[in-house]
DNA sequence: CGCCAGGCGGGGG
DNA sequence: CCCCCGCCTGGC
């Protein structure tokens, strides 16, 4: 299947901070979604992936979107934005598993990528199911069952530290329905938040970049340490609060906004 | 060694 | 309600 280049970059997209399991591969990236190996491949006029689905993969890459109007709207909106999003120019936000999102970003809490990343892929190949695309082993993301009933020392091999019983809880709430993943999609922002935040280890920062990554929530804007520096030094906000900063100025497009924000402040800063 | 990394929970003021 | 501290682990 062939994917267009237009406001599509594989590196924008997959280094700005909101997936984990894709790796750069010689001419391409390859990554581990939706229970399957994915490649995309970067050809002189367009990407190819090997995923036969059309369905998952134009959902996935949010390719049903306009981006050059979303981008020239995020432009209009302040001097600082133009700047970012030439900077991240090829991103987009992914639709991401809920789940999977969930103990993402749980791990990812006071932590640095490299390691997220690692923490990951040891909790795929401890708990999740073996499978193989072309000769090539991977390990899907395991299910909320198939972690509910551990102990915290069980998942002790994949170093994740006190975020153990975090990830536990959330297996947990989510396999009895505390959390009801589903729901969320129908649930407003402010109600999805209430929900998650639930979870032990889930705070606003990380409750909003479920909302975002997983559920297409745009109107959210995660604010982490990155935003937090380019709110102070390219916007010079001094103690007003992102979140309300971030509403009033981008609105709808808050989500966007914070993609080529973090992007640019993480190239530059 | 100390410090930091894409926060959060818990306690105290 | 706000602020402050400690935190697994690994890299520097």
């Amino acid at each position: 299947m062939q994917i267009p280049k237009r406001d599509f970059c594989l590196e924008h997209t997959f280094e700005c901070g909101q997936c984990f399991r894709w790796n750069q591969t010689q001419g391409g990236y390859s990554g581990v979604v939706g229970g399957r190996l994915i490649s995309v491949t970067e050809q002189p006029d367009c990407f190819v992936t090997d995923c036969g689905d059309e369905q998952f993969i134009t959902r996935y890459f949010d390719l049903g979107r306009d981006y050059a109007a979303l981008k020239q709207q995020l432009c209009g909106l302040d001097e600082v934005l133009p700047e970012a999003v030439a900077s991240g120019c090829g991103i987009r936000i992914l639709r991401q598993d809920p789940w999977e999102t969930l103990v993402s970003f749980i791990i990812s809490a006071n932590n640095n990528i490299p390691r997220i990343k690692g923490i990951i892929e040891r909790l795929c190949m401890q708990f999740g199911e073996a499978r193989e695309q072309d000769g090539v082993r991977y390990y899907a993301f395991p299910a909320p069952e198939a972690l509910c009933g551990l102990r915290t020392e069980q998942l002790g091999g994949i170093r994740s530290g006190y975020r153990a019983q975090y990830i536990l809880d959330a297996a947990r709430k989510v396999a009895d329905g505390t959390a009801p993943l589903g729901a969320i999609e129908r649930m407003t922002a402010e109600e999805g938040r209430v929900c998650l935040k639930q979870i032990l280890g889930v705070g606003d920062k990380v409750a909003d970049c479920i909302l975002l990554f997983a559920y297409g929530k745009f109107e959210v804007f995660p604010c982490d340490v990155w935003i937090r520096r380019v709110l102070e030094r390219l916007y010079r906000i001094g103690n007003c609060d992102p979140a309300l900063f971030a509403q009033q100025r981008f609105g709808a497009l808050a989500g966007f906004a914070q993609q080529y924000l973090f992007y640019y402040g993480r190239t530059l800063l």
